[in-house]
DNA sequence: TGAAATGTTGGGGCG
DNA sequence: ACGCCCCAACATTTC
């Protein structure tokens, strides 16, 4: 029969950061089709931006749920490592698969790879990419000047106005794969299981996972979304939807997120100022993935280039006590060590430590950037990228002038009971909220600058940058 | 999605 | 009762 001819010509339904079999593009329009599917991941080569230490852990234990959620659908993952082109150059000539099916990424290093796989390999299979990773569309969106965004608001307002589809699917029952291939690795081969103790206790404190996320989801919009304007840019609240690195992984689709906060406003129109606070929040996600998709050389360059000549300083000393949360200041040790303990940082803090490494230390932003790298589970290129730039001075909707966070300023202003301090920082927990923010408390370290001389240091080099 | 300097105001202490 | 000073609490300006 023709159809078990066709049947006999699989669909690869490569996975890349969008682990999940609801709402995604690539995965819903194969199983559409009809045809026999292999889902694939590949692990590939190291290069400069390759998933970091603490992603890799996110991203074994996310690859094993979806294997398991896609097994118990009768299916499996394919796990290879190795340069992508060779592997599904390898993987058609043993399935006899005749298409192609992956979401799209914007990231310089996998848009140059799915380059050159879509012109080494269109005339032999059938390749179709999606748009499953954010709400709006970089490849297409431009300024009223035809140029890229270089500031939020009116980007934001021009992806209100064209809008996107929102497109809700729930996964297949079963999902028709060729019978056990016996191909490629086993993921506990390529992607262990944590072993070193920071690996473990680290990883205990998330569930991984598509259906997690789409838990953690619900539980924010039906009890935590009604305090996030208030609350959002207080750590010590948890008033925030901790969704980072579901989105990073792909667990759970943007614009499904998207869908779910409508739905809770139709319902509860007193959330609406809290739903657009953070659907705006979102928005500089999709903001990020833009500038780098339209200025790729970001991720090692300032988007502003007048800003290459600045003179950062070489602080050997100074950057290895901010790592290991011991600068001295309270709030900035604090955001490390939750960063180092937990692979996550609230959002109000990885800002403030990253002024303070910048500007207080003089340490270039990309020393920081690698850090955040390695030790977030929610590292993405281009919010990193973005992040850092915005809080060097040197990206995207830069402040008119050179700002630099005054860390105990802010602590007494977001974290005034010093409840975020106290649950990172026992030694101070003795203190009251009056002293716990400022540095030189007894029986703490002493601060390893001093506040004025490093903010007036920050502001030399800076003038000196521009003339 | 600042901070610091500068300006303004208003209440309380006090002669 | 009044003016004067001090200073905290805001508000405005500048970088």
């Amino acid at each position: 029969m023709s159809h078990n001819i066709e049947r006999e010509q699989p669909i690869i339904v490569w996975f890349r950061d969008d682990f999940r079999l609801q709402d995604n593009p690539a995965f819903d329009a194969a199983v559409k089709t009809g045809q026999l599917i292999i889902p694939v991941f590949t692990l590939e080569p190291k290069n400069r931006w390759s998933y970091g230490e603490a992603s890799k852990l996110w991203l074994g234990a996310t690859l094993r749920q979806l294997n398991s959620d896609l097994k118990v659908r009768g299916s499996y993952l394919v796990c290879l490592k190795g340069e992508p082109n060779t592997l599904l150059q390898f993987l058609i000539e043993k399935t006899n698969a005749r298409s192609i099916y992956w979401n799209r990424r914007y990231d310089p290093s996998g848009v140059s790879v799915d380059k050159a796989i879509f012109s080494n390999l269109k005339s032999r299979c059938d390749i179709k990419s999606f748009e499953g990773r954010l709400l709006s569309e970089p490849t297409t969106l431009k300024s009223g000047g035809g140029t890229p965004y270089k500031v939020f608001t009116p980007f934001y307002k021009m992806c209100l106005k064209v809008g996107f589809d929102i497109a809700v699917s729930s996964p297949p029952d079963r999902i028709m794969s060729p019978s056990l291939l016996n191909l490629g690795d086993s993921l506990e081969s390529i992607l262990p299981q944590p072993q070193l103790q920071w690996q473990k206790v680290l990883i205990k404190q998330w569930s991984i996972g598509e259906r997690a996320a789409l838990k953690k989801l619900d539980t924010f919009i039906s009890g935590t979304l009604q305090q996030y304007s208030e609350g959002r840019d207080f750590p010590g609240r948890g008033h925030i939807s901790f969704l980072s690195p579901h989105l990073r992984f792909g667990e759970i689709s943007i614009r499904r997120v998207w869908y779910e906060i409508q739905c809770a406003v139709e319902l509860a129109p007193q959330l609406t100022a809290c739903a657009e606070a953070w659907g705006r929040q979102l928005f500089w996600r999709d903001f990020a993935y833009s500038v780098l998709f339209h200025f790729p050389y970001t991720s090692e360059k300032p988007l502003r280039g007048e800003s290459n000549d600045y003179l950062w300083l070489d602080d050997e000393g100074g950057f290895i006590s901010w790592t290991q949360g011991k600068t001295g200041f309270p709030i900035i040790d604090a955001g490390m060590r939750e960063l180092w303990a937990t692979g996550f940082m609230h959002n109000r803090v990885r800002m403030l430590v990253a002024s303070f490494l910048c500007k207080h230390l003089g340490v270039h932003w990309l020393k920081g950037a690698e850090w955040f790298w390695n030790t977030l589970v929610d590292a993405d290129l281009a919010s990193n990228t973005f992040g850092w730039q915005w809080s060097a001075g040197c990206g995207a909707d830069a402040a008119p002038y050179f700002r630099i966070f005054n860390p105990v300023t802010q602590s007494k202003k977001f974290d005034p009971e010093g409840v975020y301090i106290k649950r990172w920082i026992p030694e101070l927990r003795h203190l009251t909220s009056k002293t716990i923010h400022e540095p030189g408390n007894e029986g703490y370290m002493q601060p390893i600058v001093e506040l004025s001389v490093g903010r007036s240091a920050a502001l030399a080099r800076y003038a000196r940058s521009k003339c």
